[in-house]
DNA sequence: GAAATCGTTGCACTGGGTGCAACTAGTTTT
DNA sequence: AAAACTAGTTGCACCCAGTGCAACGATTTC
């Protein structure tokens, strides 16, 4: 058999898909849990199967049954696990900060982290207009996330270079921007400590982000702004400069020395 | 122990071991992360059931490793399942917690969570007694609700300054209370696990709210019980402590780890 | 009440997990 | 610098745990 070099058991490879199988049915609006045999079926595997390996996770608090209609979701003691994970303490952290920035701003604010080749978001505060998709949780491929640009900011511009043209297949590169307007957009983060990514999103929709640094100065995560498109270039740049204060804020309240070299100025500027 | 009726399948238990152990010792203690030898000793298991066990988590991201120190910690996918499914699963587990509730204050009882700068009912359960407003899927802004006090009490103090100025056109503000009533309210809440609002909503009806916690310990959500107006001040006070004492079980049923900071004893007081 | 759906269980088979030991790699000791 | 020690990985033979099929009980549907 060809061998995975990041080859995972049977057993967990099948636990995680009918984990991942539950929560990506979570935000589901009709009823909630799912039942034995459409685990099955969506997961091609046998209903006898899906049917033990569920009672062992039970079994573990990884998921938990209605008693009423036996259907399963996700458990207490993932929960419990997750709040013990490195993301939470971030989260935790960064949610005061978060807040006071959505307010002061009054559009949607992400906490993203770099997970792999993909952009984790870990915390979302929406703005106070209409609902907005939540992001918590979600992971998007690198070079489609607005923050990549901060997150990959210290980064070679080699390395950069080199994930970004794996991560571009083919068609999609056009579109999504060049390598230049990364490698430019990069270096205006270590110059101003946020950048803006003019690459439409959605509809109208301008990201605006800037790199949170841990205790030891490395990129730990960014702040990503979702702005509505603006015609003011000035106003554009004074939000930047206000995410760009922000993470600086929270860099150092998760442990950045002040006054280190890590911790410049935030300025406002192209 | 000698049979758990309810077995689990040998993979699982062993990979459940390692991620508890994990999470026990992740939450900052001297270096982070555990070694395999650490973890097989500890488990009385073989070094190299360990070490493969491990590799298998991290290619499924339930742990991720040191570079340098080649230290296991938690993953980040847990995290990420966690956080796609804690607002679906509220309601879901909350129902049974405010079934019981109302059942015992017979009053009408209600989940609420904040979503931008309005107070979402998610979940009504009424008392039994005659016709009552259903608030389910309402949203109503956050300074004329009444769990709004719950839900944004471990808010800095600015902050919750800040979202009640933003939100107060004017005029509505004098009836509404005063920042300071708020801002009391929400250290009650920070003390004794509860609060009551003695603005008048409706003719002779009192708010009680309770802050609900998720596992990471973030309020995500309050219970709301309509009270009907009492005399006897020591009831509702009585009725208060029974609220805080719901969504405290609620939040650990919820995955907050019993015991925690923010698992605090819920005590009834002025 | 027949039929369909859903979930569980019994059982023979086999493939993946297990334990031992050898191995590499890094660090400290002599 | 060789030896000794620690930390982690890998090869391999054995064998038990997980697999798939099918039958079964329990509910729901028509």
């Amino acid at each position: 058999m060809i061998e995975n070099p990041s080859a995972s058991s049977v057993g967990l490879r099948r636990d995680m898909e009918i984990l991942e199988l539950l929560a990506g049915h979570g935000g589901g609006r009709d009823v909630d849990g799912l039942g034995v045999s459409w685990i099955a079926q969506r997961l091609g595997r046998e209903k006898s199967q899906v049917s033990r390996a569920l009672r062992s996770l039970e079994s573990e608090g990884m998921v938990e049954r209605d008693p009423v209609t036996r259907r399963y979701r996700l458990g207490w003691r993932l929960f419990a696990l997750a709040a013990r994970t490195s993301q939470s303490r971030l989260v935790q952290v960064a949610a005061p900060f978060l807040r006071r920035l959505a307010m002061i701003i009054d559009e949607d604010s992400h906490l993203c982290v770099l997970r792999g080749d993909s952009v984790l978001t870990v915390l979302s505060v929406p703005s106070s207009r209409a609902y907005h998709r939540i992001w918590e949780g979600v992971a998007i491929p690198v070079i489609m996330a607005a923050a990549s640009r901060s997150l990959l900011s210290d980064w070679d511009d080699d390395q950069m270079r080199a994930i970004l043209r794996a991560k571009l297949p083919g068609g999609l590169s056009a579109e999504l921007g060049d390598e230049k307007q990364w490698l430019a957009d990069a270096a205006h983060v270590r110059e101003h400590g946020y950048t803006t990514t003019d690459v439409e999103l959605e509809d109208g929709v301008l990201g605006v982000s800037a790199p949170v640094r841990d205790h030891r100065g490395m990129v730990a995560a960014a702040i990503s702004v979702s702005v509505a498109r603006v015609r003011d270039e000035a106003r554009l740049h004074e939000m930047g400069r206000l995410v760009g204060e922000t993470a600086r804020q929270l860099s150092i309240a998760l442990g950045l020395p002040p006054g280190s070299s890590f911790d410049y100025p935030v300025t406002s500027g192209p």
